[in-house]
DNA sequence: CTACTAATGATGGACTCCTTAATAACTCTC
DNA sequence: GAGAGTTATTAAGGAGTCCATCATTAGTAG
């Protein structure tokens, strides 16, 4: 029946979910005193002290100067060691390539970029790959062999196992083993995922739908597409294949966009990319052809997002992807449309994390893929903070 | 960072992990012996001993008579006590009332039904509750003091807190406080949820889509629903709204029904609940008109069909509801047109349920509630098998 | 310098689990 | 039907983890 949390087991179990608890506590927290941890943790204050100091042996947690100027004596303070491991989240899409290099909490230690064209040979991208972690690396004053994890955000439909099935805005992405070639690349765990599911996991953990359980996060832009949070989880589908409503005939969104680059609203000479771009400048200005370009646009938008609504009920329907940037102009149109179908009419915000959106749900979903890691029932016996064995075997239980 | 398992704590904490994580392994399965015990829960034979004494004390457990013709010395055997407490699925629809009573392991030890009227005023409907748990009661020799939970499964919106909005089906059940009318006529915790929802999660536990953890459930029939099972819980959203793409325009499944009542196929006289019925028929046997009429239906059904695959990408979608019973014809039909669409096509079921569907569900969404707060983490401590206390508190944290 | 405050460190007791070895009950073979 | 073989039960000793309590320590406030 489900999934079950009672787990016992042995005295050093008992030790061993206490120091979890504790790690947990300590997660993200600023330095804590130690009766601020006991208090936190349930455990008394002896208890918390032979804890803290397993836990500091090992190298999981390091002690902090005390507090100056508080009454009575000085407390120890205690804080996680986030520096004890890094990760690196890349973000491959059609005209660049992101790396960020991350801490365990998820906090950015440096950040590059590599352009490339959507019409690469898969041998280039690669290489940019590549380029980018080492530069990033480097930045971050950091080797290969410090990386615990890299999670990958690309365009394009993703197995469970990390192949690329095929993208439609790079070409060359197609039935291509991305995990295992990235697997020679970096000594450590690669996970491959897709970049709207990403960016929807970094809106939900730090970005607009941040603390939310349901979440619907709308790509739109040259490309559309989409990521769920069901349960404050990310979801994948049983052949990680969800949040595709792009497919959906009625809907139209694989020709929606084409809405944005009328010719009869935008001049000859405007390069492709910027067409939609000067649509929604025109509309915001209130130009009649553009707004009704714009409002066909929300239309069909509306369509696949009222069917995620109302099959959903998310709290919250997060806009991300290039479009987004003209959200002022296009919530409105969307949320009139929407409030005519949907029986309760979710929060409708814009993205606030922009281009990083992706490499930054990269970063939370390696961390995501540590914490189940660490935390998993069937456990890993207490040890110091060293990168966890590459397993080639399961993808990703989750 | 997310709900967490690791809930450390006190000696007296591991004790109940293991009693709880001992139960588990019991439940449901048959009589074992201590050796079998020990080695599914990890822990060691005295140890095992010494918490299985512990549970027959409290009454959770008992010893039945050892398992002749074995090697060596007879294993004494233990089994969960399921009928240490009792728990009701009433499933509330336009025409009949139906009630089931199940012991803890979710056995149906008795079963009733009360005809109503579409359109019986409030009173009546409570009426044909209150007889039917009654009647069921005395079938299984019990009284209202040993119902430890009620769920109700009923047609029509449903909100977090057990109010009905409004139902098509029912005219008269609108705006209704049924949990509050219903926790004055049961002296324990009563759950109310839509019932299509329920019929998924019984699809799930014991129906065709047993142990998957992504399931569509379509409730097809003179009214249509859905049911979602995401990542094995059932789905209810922000605001208990999630799976009403019935509302989608461009499904047109409010209508859609209609199309197996056409007069061109159906005769005058057939009674309209037979309608459909009959159209179904007459295109089992190649009636033109009828097969074009299911077909128009078909197309309707695959497009909201076609969202929910392609959003949540489900192992599994199960067709339950009065239509399900023609099956035959419609499976391959939706098949077809979902093909097309679907990027990975699910397995596509009938349900074997039946009618039953709901009380089932119902039982086993009583079950769950029950699970939840013996299993929770902030734990029960551990204690007699006695009915819960009604906490008309928190309406359920799922 | 003294009184007050709050954290630290050390001791003893209680509880849970494990390992090991002796005992008990039943089947099978001769 | 007695003895060998098999498996379960019972009991005792040991180790690990947690808690409560109390004397001690290192600061601040007046």
């Amino acid at each position: 029946m489900s999934r079950m949390p009672p787990q016992g087991g042995d005295l050093s179990r008992l030790r061993q979910l206490n120091a979890l608890s504790l790690i947990k506590v300590l997660r993200g927290a600023e330095a804590a005193t130690l009766s601020a941890l006991a208090g936190r943790t349930g455990l008394s204050r002896p208890s918390t002290k032979e804890v803290i100091d397993e836990l500091t042996g090992l190298g999981w947690v390091e002690e902090v100067p005390p507090a100056p100027g508080t009454m009575g004596r000085p407390a120890r303070r205690y804080r996680f060691r986030a520096d004890g491991g890094h990760l690196m989240g890349v973000d491959v899409g059609a005209h660049n390539v992101r790396a960020a290099l991350a801490d365990l909490d998820g906090n950015v230690v440096a950040e590059t970029r590599r352009r490339t064209r959507p019409d690469a040979p898969v041998a280039d991208r690669l290489a940019a790959i590549e380029q980018a972690a080492a530069a990033c690396l480097d930045l971050g004053g950091l080797t290969m062999a410090d990386l615990w994890t890299v999670a990958v955000g690309t365009t394009g439909l993703v197995t469970p196992e990390g192949r690329v099935i095929m993208s439609a805005s790079v070409p060359a992405w197609r039935d291509l083993d991305l995990a295992g070639l990235l697997g020679g690349m970096f000594p450590c765990r690669v996970l491959v995922e897709n970049d709207s599911r990403l960016a929807a996991l970094a809106e939900t953990r730090r970005g607009v739908a941040r603390n939310a359980r349901d979440v619907v996060f709308l790509h739109i832009g040259r490309r559309m597409g989409t990521g769920l949070i069901i349960d404050g989880r990310l979801h994948r589908g049983f052949g990680a294949a969800a949040g595709e409503i792009v497919m959906l005939p009625e809907a139209h969104w694989v020709t929606a966009p084409d809405d944005l680059a009328d010719p009869a609203v935008v001049p000859t000479g405007v390069p492709p990319e910027d067409a939609a771009g000067f649509t929604l400048a025109a509309a915001r200005n209130n130009d009649p052809a553009a707004l009704e370009a714009v409002g066909r646009f929300a239309d069909k938008l509306s369509i696949g997002t009222a069917a995620a609504i109302l099959l959903l009920d998310p709290e919250i329907v997060v806009l991300g992807g290039g479009f987004s940037r003209s959200a002022d102009v296009l919530l409105p149109l969307l949320r009139s449309r929407l409030e005519r179908v949907c029986l309760r009419m979710p929060e409708l915000r814009a993205s606030t994390l922009g281009d990083e959106c992706v490499v930054l749900g990269a970063i939370d979903y390696a961390i995501e893929h540590l914490d189940r890691l660490f935390f998993a029932p069937d456990a890993p016996v207490l040890r110091p903070p060293v990168r966890p064995a590459v397993s080639t075997a399961v993808p990703d239980p989750a």
